[in-house]
DNA sequence: AACATAAAAGCAACATAGTTGCAAAATAAA
DNA sequence: TTTATTTTGCAACTATGTTGCTTTTATGTT
């Protein structure tokens, strides 16, 4: 993907928005941008920090709510414990996640990736047990911290 | 597993304790115990609520940490983002745990139980990535529930 | 372009979760 | 039984997340 213009960047952060019926407003582009432009997942807390103390939590965590609910983004468990949000591919709509791939979570850098390409695997439960969601999490080291 | 009267119970609970280089407090034994009696896993929250008031936040925190550093128990990671525990296998041992299972959160009843039985499965990962642990959470509906 | 309506942001206050330092109490070892 | 060490409980604090309400902003309509 090649690097954008400010104002190409700026078209992309809005089509997505008015592609899910959201309303652009400052903090909506601002957060949405933050994701597109980084490769890994982010906490709440990252996005508090790096918003550059331009919005209220308040506002950071409803944003964030509007965003899963409405398919943009999605949220992935770590074993820490902190909820990470990432950006959904263009087939989650409105709630409705299809989030097959694995998550990674590096020991070193401690960034979270979405490994599109890892599809989750088929798991045998026993009896009696029904499966509704599959959800992988990978714990190692990722290509750049090699 | 037959049923144990109190005195077994105890007997478990403290042998369990000094295996692992613990001494022998009311804490530690109720909140072992706890975890004993109980088919899943138990968040923080819950046995603060089961042990009755009688301790202290701090301690059944600290508590649960220990048990973690000695391998007693294990943490696992949930959609809802709250951390639950449960007991460990005799094979771990001292921080070095060794989960191959997968876990099960019953999205009726809300209980996680460890699904001894199911190894979690091997995961192809992308050149220049390395796999330290996998964590495979399914969500779905218990046998119970059913 | 101005207005009305609906949605979102900001604020304050609150609720829950988790941490740290320290003194008192309990446990283990001598 | 006495001593040394560990654990507990308390207080205070930080971080995280939530709710109600008012003001501000965005959008669709005239």
């Amino acid at each position: 993907m090649a690097k954008q213009t400010s104002i190409q960047m700026e078209n992309q952060v809005e089509g997505l928005l008015k592609r899910n019926t959201l309303s652009i407003t400052g903090s909506r582009k601002k957060i949405l941008q933050l994701f597109l432009e980084q490769a890994g997942a982010l906490a709440h807390g990252d996005i508090e920090k790096k918003a550059g103390e331009k919005f209220d939590r308040v506002t950071v965590y409803r944003t964030l709510q509007t965003f899963v609910d409405k398919g943009l983004i999605h949220t992935i468990p770590t074993p820490d414990n902190s909820i990470r949000y990432a950006l959904c591919k263009d087939e989650c709509a409105d709630g409705h996640h299809h989030d097959h791939h694995i998550h990674f979570v590096c020991s070193t850098c401690n960034n979270t990736y979405c490994l599109d390409d890892v599809v989750t695997p088929e798991i045998k439960l026993p009896k009696g047990y029904t499966v509704r969601q599959v959800e992988v999490v990978v714990d190692g080291v990722c290509k750049n911290c090699k």
